[in-house]
DNA sequence: AGGAATTGGTTGCAATCGTAACCATGGCGA
DNA sequence: TCGCCATGGTTACGATTGCAACCAATTCCT
């Protein structure tokens, strides 16, 4: 099927992550965009801070891979919308610590169980070995490509 | 570490997922960019016709999981490279058959080993179990979301 | 102490993308 | 055959993105 000088594109592992990947953050997108109203970096930076409590926003970009200018906008964004509060370090007046409101914990604390249920959704399906064998091949894969 | 009120993103599922999709394709593109000066849309659209030798647009846009204005914007930048040649079909004149010209086809068989090394580049430093643990679990993580 | 290089964060700009609207052709039912 | 819906493909437009340039504050080096 696969000779040499072809490649079956639907069998090439990055193509095949990408497929996978927007169809799933699609679908997960539209479940809090419609409850919540956010965008996808807003609601990262949301999920960030929400786990960590309070982060710059460099901290921010790097525990949710996103560009600065990313979760700068997203800040901001957030920052308008109430769910999100500034203030200022005293130790380094560059930096500016961030910190759910109480509007905005209460909205990351909506959305947790919503994140779970789409996440059960997509693995329910799964036998427990392909569920296994999922998640040990994406650390593999995490492993290889993401440290060094 | 997890309890119920927290959700701990890096091991969310859509998050692992879009992270590692982030860092091989960008990887990947920097591969064929730097080489053949081609797009993302662009390279898809010449894996998919090199793939299979004559096909529609909305053909490559099925295969390829790319919208129809992507499809459009790359088979007109193919064009005017001179890697691809569109016939009228004389059955249907809405549709256009798309081949690949000499050039194109040179540039499709420069472009395979290129991809194919880097796919083992992937999987070559992950044991044999963790490879197929990987591919089992997309494959299965495929049917759950892609299919039905 | 005082410049040079670094870091945190924002903004301007050009490129890319998806939605929707559109044009042309073809298929189908009355 | 005529009118209507579906299909193949392109284009206009608004939104999102990343890169680079930028400002301000800090640190490093001498």
């Amino acid at each position: 099927m696969t000779d040499r000088t072809t490649l079956a594109l639907e069998d090439f592992l990055p193509y095949r992550l990408t497929r996978l990947t927007d169809a799933i953050s699609r679908d997960f997108s539209q479940a809090y965009r419609a409850r919540l109203g956010l965008t996808r970096p807003e609601w990262r930076t949301l999920a960030t801070i929400g786990q960590f409590g309070t982060m710059t926003a460099t901290e921010v970009g790097a525990h949710s891979s996103m560009h600065k200018t990313k979760v700068s906008r997203a800040v901001a964004s957030l920052e308008t919308r109430r769910w999100l509060v500034r203030t200022p370090d005293p130790q380094d007046r560059r930096v500016e610590r961030l910190t759910l409101s109480k509007t905005g914990q209460k909205a990351y604390e909506d959305m947790v169980p919503v994140a779970r249920s789409f996440e059960t959704g997509l693995l329910e399906r799964m036998t427990p070995e392909e569920r296994a064998a999922l998640l040990a091949g994406l650390a593999a894969l995490e492993r290889t490509t993401l440290t060094e």
